[in-house]
DNA sequence: TTGCGTTACGACTCTCGTAAGGATG
DNA sequence: CATCCTTACGAGAGTCGTAACGCAA
C-alpha cells in the first residue's frame, strides 16, 4: 500500500488495463508494475481485477469501489504538493486553461491580461479542445480549469459556476439578401447556414430553436472556430450564426451583425474545476475576475 | 512523501506535537520520527511546524492546509482496507458504537439483537463517553458510529441522522409527595433533582424548561447513567428526571413514572457517522435498523 | 538530571532493472 | 512471432535502530 501502487491502478484504467503501458507512463519498467500489483493485490486479500488468462480486461467491483477511494488520495496528495508550492512562492506556476477556440479569443483576452500583470510569473497554458475533451482534461488531472458553454453541469466531481450570458448572431456580407428585411428564424433557415460543430459554443441551443419551429437547419458547414465560419461566409457560402461576441466591428466591418436575441434563447458560458481541489491563490484570483460583474456566487 | 509522514503528521496533532509519543504510536524510534520529519519538510520546501528551538509548538499556516488533505488521505486509505476486508469477508469484522450509558442499555438492545443474528461472526464493541468524547472517537477513527442525543448537529465532517424521539420523565417513590397531584415545572423544582451529568441524554433540554420558566434546579445529583440515577431515587435523595425509555415497568414497579411531556421539549437522539466514510455491509444494515420506524431519509 | 530533539553510522529491507520464460492470438 | 504478463536474481536506494550529542527546564 504506498502511493506509486495507487498511482498505478489509476493509470492501470487510464491505458485500458496495459501494464506495459502503464509501466511507461511511471518510468518503470513492466515487471515492476507486474509485482506491485501482486503485491497490493495480496495485501487486499482479494483480486482488484478481471482477468483472462494473465491478461487484465477490467476492474473487479472490488476494484471499482478502491478506485474511488484511490482517486480521492491521488487529488488530495497533489493538493499537498500544490498548497506547498504555493506556499513557496505563489507568485510562481502554471494555469492550466482548457476552453474552446471561442472563449480563448474572445472572452478569455481581458481576464488573461489583467491576470498576467498580477502574476507575471506564472505560465499559462491555454488548452483548445472540444467541450468532451475539456471535461476529461480535469478530471484527468490535465487542466485547472475549464471554460466553455456546453456539457457542464450533470457531474457531481465538479464545481461550475455560471461566468457570463451571451447571445447567438447572424453575420452575413452586406449584398446578402437576409442583410435587409425583417428576419424570421424561418428565413434564415432558407439559406445555407454555416455554425459550430455539434457540442460547440452554443450548438445545441441552435438546433433546438430551429427543430422546436419545425425547421430543418441545412448545415453547410460547421466549424470549431469562429474565424473559420466568418471566412467561409465571406465567400458567400451562406449565413454565419456565431456567438455575439465573436462579432469584431473594427475587423469584421465587411460583414452585417443581426441580432438573433428574439429567436435563439441565451447561452451562459460557464467555469469548472475539481470539488475538492485546492486553489492556489493565482488560480483564486482568476477565477473571481472571470466571475466579476456576474456578481452571483454560490 | 509516503503514508508513513502523512500518518505522523496526524499523530503529532493528536499527541500535542511531541515526537517521542508520535514515535510510540508508530512503533518507531523517535530518531525516526525525527528525520521523516525533516524529510517531509525539505521535500515540500517549506516549515510545517512552529518551533521554539528544537520543540514543536504547532501548525505553520501550511501544515494546517496540508493537514486538511491528509485526513483525507487517512480516511481513504482506511475506506480501502475496509473495502478490502468487506469483501474478503462481509460477515466478519467489527462494529464500534461509540454511544452512552441510556442509549446502551435502552435503546440499542433490540437492533443489537437483531444485527448479531445477521451478523454471528462480527464482534460488537460497545464504547461508553460523554457526548463530547463520542464525536472525538469518531474523529479520530476510533469508532464506527456515534450514537447520541447531546451535542450532534453543526460539524460538516459529520453526517447526522435523526434515529428517535423521546420524552423525559420524573420518577419517584410511591410514597413521595410528587406521585400525586398535578405536575408543574414549579413544583417539580421545589423537590431536589436527580437527573443526568451536564451534556447527557438531554441534560441541556432540562435546564433550559427551567431556565426559561425563570427555575433553578437544585439538582442533588447528577450521573451519566439512569440507573445509578434511579438508585439515589429509591434512596429517597429527590425527583429523578431521566429519559422515558429508561423506565421498565417489570424491574422500576416501585418507582412511579410521570410523564414531562408537558413541561419539557422532546429529545431526538441521532446516529453520526464520519461524512466519506466506507460504509460496510455490515454497517449499513445496522444504520437502517436503527433509522426504521423512523422513515425519514435524507 | 530529565525530557525533547538532532545527527552519525551500520544493518537490514524493499524495490528496481535485467533477463529468461510461459501464454495467447 | 509479437504482445502481454510472470518469475528469478543481483544491485542499489531507502529506512530503521542504536548510540552519542545539544539544548532547555
Amino acid at each position: 500500500m504506498n502511493f506509486t501502487q495507487f498511482e498505478l491502478l489509476r493509470l492501470l484504467q487510464e491505458t485500458g488495463f496495459n501494464q506495459s503501458k502503464a509501466a511507461t507512463r511511471l518510468h518503470l519498467v513492466q515487471s515492476a508494475v507486474s509485482r506491485q500489483l501482486q503485491l497490493l493485490e495480496e495485501e487486499l486479500g482479494s483480486p482488484l481485477f478481471e482477468r483472462q488468462g494473465k491478461k487484465l480486461l477490467g476492474l473487479t467491483p472490488l476494484g471499482e469501489r478502491v478506485l474511488v477511494q484511490v482517486e480521492r488520495i491521488s487529488l488530495a496528495k497533489q493538493n499537498i504538493q500544490a498548497i506547498a508550492a504555493d506556499a513557496r512562492d505563489s507568485g510562481n506556476g502554471s494555469l492550466r486553461i482548457a476552453t474552446t477556440h471561442t472563449q480563448a479569443k474572445y472572452l478569455l483576452p481581458e481576464p488573461i491580461q489583467k491576470f498576467r500583470e498580477k502574476y507575471p510569473g506564472v505560465s499559462i497554458y491555454m488548452i483548445q479542445s472540444s467541450p468532451d475533451d475539456i471535461i476529461q482534461l480535469l478530471h484527468h488531472h490535465r487542466a485547472d480549469i475549464a471554460i466553455c458553454t456546453e456539457r457542464l453541469s450533470e457531474d457531481s466531481k465538479l464545481i461550475v459556476r455560471p461566468c457570463y450570458e451571451w447571445r447567438h448572431i447572424a453575420i452575413v456580407p452586406h449584398r446578402h439578401p437576409l442583410a435587409k428585411g425583417v428576419l424570421s428564424l424561418e428565413r434564415l433557415a432558407s439559406f445555407p447556414v454555416l455554425t459550430y460543430s455539434p457540442g460547440f459554443t452554443g450548438r445545441s441551443t441552435i438546433g433546438k430553436a430551429f427543430g422546436n419551429a419545425g425547421l430543418t437547419l441545412d448545415v453547410a458547414l460547421s466549424a470549431a472556430d469562429s474565424d473559420v465560419i466568418k471566412t467561409y461566409v465571406r465567400l458567400g457560402l451562406g449565413v454565419g450564426v456565431i456567438a455575439g461576441t465573436a462579432y469584431e466591428p473594427g475587423n469584421d466591418g465587411d460583414l452585417v451583425a443581426l441580432d438573433l436575441a428574439q429567436l435563439i434563447p441565451g447561452s451562459q458560458t460557464k467555469i469548472a474545476y475539481l470539488k475538492h481541489l485546492y486553489l492556489p491563490a493565482c488560480l483564486e484570483y482568476f477565477i473571481r475576475e472571470l466571475l466579476k460583474g456576474e456578481g452571483k456566487d454560490s
